[in-house]
DNA sequence: GGCCAGGAGGCCT
DNA sequence: AGGCCTCATGGC
């Protein structure tokens, strides 16, 4: 395998996961039902050791080669680049993912990890003491509305509601192609072409995907003439990753 | 204390 | 189709 080396903060820290943290330079998630903490000496022997970490990591694509080709399309992609290398998409679960991008809209990312984590205490297993798992669909089938606005969903509570009846979509949007796994997401309410992208980008790997933002949205009109500029194929997703991550970075540094 | 946050839905032209 | 308004909540 001769993927790039991972970049494990920017990776885990760039917008694509809600469920780490870093204390004391280790960095640790419950994944699967299972807790997972290293740092960054010991994290090349636990995934060597790990398959299920390997496919988190999203070991099997070639990243290398991807990265190589996108800081080769423009100055500002290749800036982005030199500045974060190492991005990976990670292959999270679905149904987490699902819910933490629902949680996200018009809201900011700390809170957004406060949600998941009220979520994860309030609904999930136990998992060692302190951490707990992402709550399944099946352990909130009997949540409320106002269960949820009680923990600060707001007026996200009802689409919560309908993602926790609606579960079973995940399973199908596997066999769709990306426009027919869109319009199945799309279905259920609160979803709509960003949430349902980066749902499809972060757990499914569907890497021609390009979520647009308010970010975004500011970046593409700022150096791409708004528009997603066709060099970024075949991989929009890591583009855009790689994009989100160096601006948001940017500005939280002045 | 207004403004903004990894938006979506509803209503209005 | 496209443009505004509202939807909780907390951080700044």
């Amino acid at each position: 395998m001769t993927s790039a080396k991972i970049n494990i903060e920017a990776t885990l820290f760039c917008g694509q996961s809600f469920a780490w943290t870093k204390c004391e330079g280790r960095y640790e998630a419950v994944i699967d039902r299972r807790l997972i903490s290293f740092d960054e000496a010991s994290f090349p022997a636990l995934l060597e050791s790990d398959p299920a970490l390997q496919t988190y990591f999203d070991c099997s694509f070639d990243y290398a080669a991807a990265q190589q080709y996108l800081a080769s399309c423009d100055e500002h992609l290749s800036q982005c680049i030199a500045a974060y290398p190492g991005i990976r998409i990670l292959r999270q679960d679905p149904w987490e993912t699902l819910i933490s991008f629902i949680l996200s809209q018009n809201n900011n990312i700390a809170r957004i990890r406060g949600l998941y984590r009220t979520l994860s205490e309030t609904y999930g297993t136990p998992v060692g003491k302190g951490h707990y798992s992402f709550p399944q669909a099946q352990q909130l089938l009997s949540v409320t509305e106002e269960d949820l606005r009680k923990i600060g969903a707001g007026f996200r509570a009802p689409y919560l509601i309908d993602a926790i009846k609606c579960h079973h979509i995940l399973d199908e949007v596997a066999d769709l192609d990306d426009s027919e796994a869109y319009k199945a997401l799309m279905t259920i309410a609160g979803v709509g072409i960003k949430v349902a992208s980066c749902t499809l980008l972060f757990a499914y790997g569907r890497f021609r995907l390009f979520p647009i933002d308010v970010w975004m949205k500011r970046i593409l009109g700022q150096f791409y003439g708004g528009e997603v500029p066709p060099h970024f194929a075949p991989y929009e997703g890591l583009a855009q990753q790689y994009l989100f991550h160096y601006h948001r970075s940017e500005e939280r540094r002045r």
